[in-house]
RNA sequence: GGGCGAAUAGCUCAGUUGGUUAGAGCGCCUGCCUUACACGCAGGAUGUCGGGGGUUCGAGUCCCUCUUCGCCCACCA
């Protein structure tokens, strides 16, 4: 016997387990062996999409930010993941889970700054080369752990095509799909307002400015006619500071009151420059007063009216939030406030119109502010030239692969979500003022006249491929998301369409993810799918819940109320962690797990992986490591009530967890009606395995048999073959949710052949409807029997010790 | 302002197309260290399925309404 602590999980011929499950001291080796004997590489010449035996499945992990390790949310995202991909390679798919890092632009040059912070320096003390080196070392180091984290898991991917949207391939993949839609006219540099972040120095997409519900003010400052400052109109602003800015007030056209008013000027106050009154829709006039100030420079909408009525659009407010001389400012700062952060330049201009009795009223309200998804700045928006990608002609096909049953979406509520998102897209801005990240890959000449000035390219131009002369790359870097929408077609080889990964394993099968990301990353990768590559990259996405803490608080870093899973691991075991995270978890239902009590919360799993390892400890004891007879080898009259009934409930759990998990794929191409919402109730397989083990298998049949084990003769081995078959498709059938502690047992199953592994065994099979016999009612009968028996022990208080005389049944 | 979701045992949640005594885990109570397992075994308690109304032979399950939470989207300054 080997004892705890040196335990070989795959040592031969063991006379016996250890009393008690080690799973910090068995886990890691058979993950090693798994590893050595290549369970988990993906043979691309066996899909047979490139001519090969097998139907390939494919799940691209979504990249983790490189930024930190790991926490539970990962831990539940992978195992997931992990679950899907398993189950699919023992039903005998080429099976490809691809892993890699993401290098998250801001977030992690953020992290880096903080760092350089801390020593006293900034980023432009570095200068870009020195910050970038700097960058990609720190991401080494997470990325490693990261990757680390997920093999302790158990994840079961194919760590030989680890990718990372960084590498020099996917950044050639970023590149092409640069020129490609630049080539197309889908990407433009625009001069608009977009959101910018203070405090990271870059411009934000629509989806990285956060809106927060915020109780502000709604300042009312009258605006006096130029030519008869007796009369007045009032506007309304939350925001006067950017009133610097103001370059008209707009009413709208068919607004009665304020019909004469339109083409003349008021007088904006404190700077007592006259400015127009514009007419146009976006006044609304049951808002307010009806009279809207326009800030073309630091409002979306104001820059519009701006557009439409031919405007000047003073930038006001600079790239750190100070109020200072931007473009176009002429002057319109008063030396008092240049330099002064916005939100105190608010308060004394409020003070000044005040002063100056133009402040109306002021009321409480409550509207939305934007705040940086990184940094949690309000983001001010702000005029600036940006890239931008037209997403109109990009969002139809993901539209229609939704509509037509190409891609489903579960829980199927999402559907809407994304389809909301999709017709009303906007442009994507992708550029960021920021030095990590792949940078856009523009070339200007100083030379040539625009527009053929700019040239987008796939190799970097030393010089004008007009005139020759010396050209200089744009500064700023993509989005970061902008190589992460690439994920599933970048991580298979394209942008080269003849790379075999690409040919074997594009489209992938089932994308598993949180459901804040939708938009970020999944409706762009299914855009991409198609603009490049001319198919959706997937057929199902599956959008889970997140992990809180006991208050329902998201986990996070900075609320310190995380979980580390290799915490758990340690002491409980990986199996426990993920037994305990799938079992708890409804379709795209959130997972409440209490931080402060890690041994109650994954009770659950542990106690489950235990009670695996004790009916294996019965099993081998009882049965010995000698093969038992197949089961093919009984004949149907030899099979004692007990047989029968627990091959029947076998069946019944086999066919319980392949309904639960549902369909791999589509059976006909495209999802049909009756398919859309079937399978990956990955909580259903677990308990209907869980409750097949425990309270049939453990409970019943192995109570009813222990005499027949222990008396020798035919019948003792015909218990045995059953006994030993069913534990085996049981151990088959929980693999995928806790890999370990079965492969541990399977590998010690009498008559295991040395050398196979449970991680790429069959799936089992219902197939044993012929012992459906009488003799399952009459189990089941018995069964009732029993129990009856033992409420009415209970009932009357009858010792266990004592028993009943000459009660046979059987 | 639109859209969506959720309210079921003390806690966290399952309950697919409406159909026999509403389930699981954890917790709780009682009795058991019965040579696989006390991380266990046996027995047990607990739910007017958020309120109200309706459809139906029959509703946790469908319809209406109200209440309370949550999420997403939106240019109402």
């Amino acid at each position: 016997m080997t004892t705890p602590g040196t335990t070989d999980p795959v040592a031969s011929a063991p006379d016996g387990l250890p009393a008690q499950y080690d799973p910090a001291g068995t886990e890691p080796a058979i993950y090693e062996r798994w590893l050595q004997a290549g369970c988990f590489t993906a043979d691309a010449e066996r899909s047979n999409r490139v001519g090969g035996d097998r139907e390939p499945f494919t799940i691209v992990l979504p990249p983790p930010n490189v930024t930190a390790i790991l926490h539970v949310g990962h831990g539940l995202n992978a195992t997931v993941q992990d679950v899907l991909v398993r189950w699919a390679r023992m039903k005998g798919q080429e099976t490809l889970w691809l892993p890699g890092t993401d290098h998250a632009g801001i977030a992690t040059q953020n992290i880096v700054e903080r760092q350089l912070a801390d020593e006293g320096i900034t980023r432009a003390d570095l200068g870009r080369d020195k910050f970038v080196a700097r960058t990609a070392e720190f991401v080494e180091r997470t990325g490693g752990t990261i990757l680390r984290q997920l093999r302790a898991m158990g994840a079961s991917a194919d760590w030989s095509r680890t990718a990372y949207t960084f590498s020099t391939e996917l950044s050639g993949a970023v590149r092409e799909a640069f020129v490609r839609l630049y080539d197309r006219g889908l990407i433009y540099r625009g001069h608009r307002v977009i959101h910018w972040c203070p405090r990271c120095l870059t411009s934000l997409s629509d989806e990285e400015a956060e809106p927060t519900e915020t109780n502000g003010m709604l300042y009312h400052i009258s605006y006096p006619l130029a030519d008869d400052p007796s009369r007045s109109i009032t506007v309304a602003t939350t925001r006067p500071e950017t009133m610097l800015g103001d370059v008209a007030v707009a009413v709208n056209p068919g607004d009665e009151r304020y019909q004469d008013l339109i083409g003349k000027s008021v007088v904006l106050p404190i700077l007592d420059m006259p400015i127009p009154v514009v007419a146009d829709e976006y006044a609304d006039p049951a808002f307010g007063t009806g009279v809207v100030k326009i800030t073309p420079a630091h409002d979306a909408n104001d820059f519009e009216v701006g557009r439409r009525h031919d405007l000047p659009m003073p930038v006001v407010i600079d790239q750190f939030g100070n109020m200072g001389e931007g473009a176009d400012a002429g002057g319109r700062v008063p030396r008092t406030l240049q330099g002064m952060d916005r939100f105190d330049a608010r308060k004394k201009i409020v003070a000044q119109l005040e002063a100056a009795g133009r402040l109306v009223k002021k009321e409480q309200h409550v509207h939305n502010v934007r705040h940086c998804y990184r940094c949690d700045t309000v983001v001010e928006p702000r005029l600036s030239d940006q890239w931008f990608v037209r997403m109109q002609p990009l969002a139809e096909p993901a539209l229609e692969a939704v509509r037509s049953g190409r891609l489903r979406i579960l829980p199927e509520r999402h559907i809407a979500v994304y389809e909301n998102w999709l017709s009303g897209i906007r442009d994507w801005n992708i550029s960021r003022q920021l030095w990590w990240g792949h940078r856009v890959p523009v070339w200007y000449c100083r030379e040539c006249d625009p527009p053929n000035n700019v040239f987008a390219s796939r190799e970097d131009l030393a010089s004008c491929p007009n005139c020759g002369c010396a050209v200089v790359q744009d500064e700023d870097v993509l989005d970061t998301w902008f190589s992460s929408w690439l994920w599933p077609i970048s991580t298979l080889g394209w942008p080269n369409e003849s790379a075999t990964d690409l040919r074997a394993f594009y489209p992938t099968d089932v994308l598993v993810t949180a459901p804040e990301i939708l938009f970020f990353w999944v409706a762009r990768m299914v855009m991409a799918g198609y603009a490049f590559v001319g198919e959706a990259p997937f057929h199902t996405v599956y959008l889970h819940g997140t992990a809180r803490d006991t208050q329902g608080r998201k986990m996070s870093k900075s609320l310190g109320n995380g979980i580390d899973p290799l915490d758990v691991i340690s002491l409980y075991g990986a199996d426990a962690l993920r037994f305990t995270l799938v079992a708890g978890m409804g379709l795209g239902a959130d997972v409440f797990l209490d931080p402060a009590d890690l041994e109650k919360t994954f009770a659950p799993g542990r106690n489950f992986a235990t009670k695996l390892w004790n009916i294996g400890r019965f099993l081998l004891t009882n049965v010995g490591t000698e093969a038992a007879r197949p089961l093919e080898s009984i004949a149907p009259e030899q099979l004692a009530r007990a047989d029968s009934w627990i091959l029947h409930r076998l069946d019944v759990a086999i066919r319980e967890c392949d309904r639960a998990l549902g369909p791999l794929r589509p059976l006909r191409g495209n999802w049909i009606e009756e398919e859309l919402g079937a399978g990956l109730r990955l909580n259903d397989y677990a308990e209907t395995a869980r409750r097949f083990v425990w309270n049939e298998l453990a409970d019943w049949y192995l109570e009813a048999i222990k005499t027949r084990l222990i008396t020798p003769g035919e019948d003792q081995q015909v218990a045995r073959s059953v006994l030993v078959h069913v534990f085996d498709r049981a151990l088959r059938l929980l693999h995928p949710i806790v890999p370990f502690v079965t492969e541990a047992l399977w590998q010690k199953l009498p008559g295991h052949v040395d050398g196979t592994w449970l991680a790429v065994t069959a799936w089992p099979e219902a197939r044993h409807d012929a012992h459906v016999s009488a003799h399952v009612g009459q189990f089941e009968l018995l069964k009732d029997i029993v129990i009856g028996l033992r409420q009415v022990r209970s009932e009357y208080n009858v010792p266990p010790s004592k028993s009943i005389e000459a009660f046979v049944i059987a």
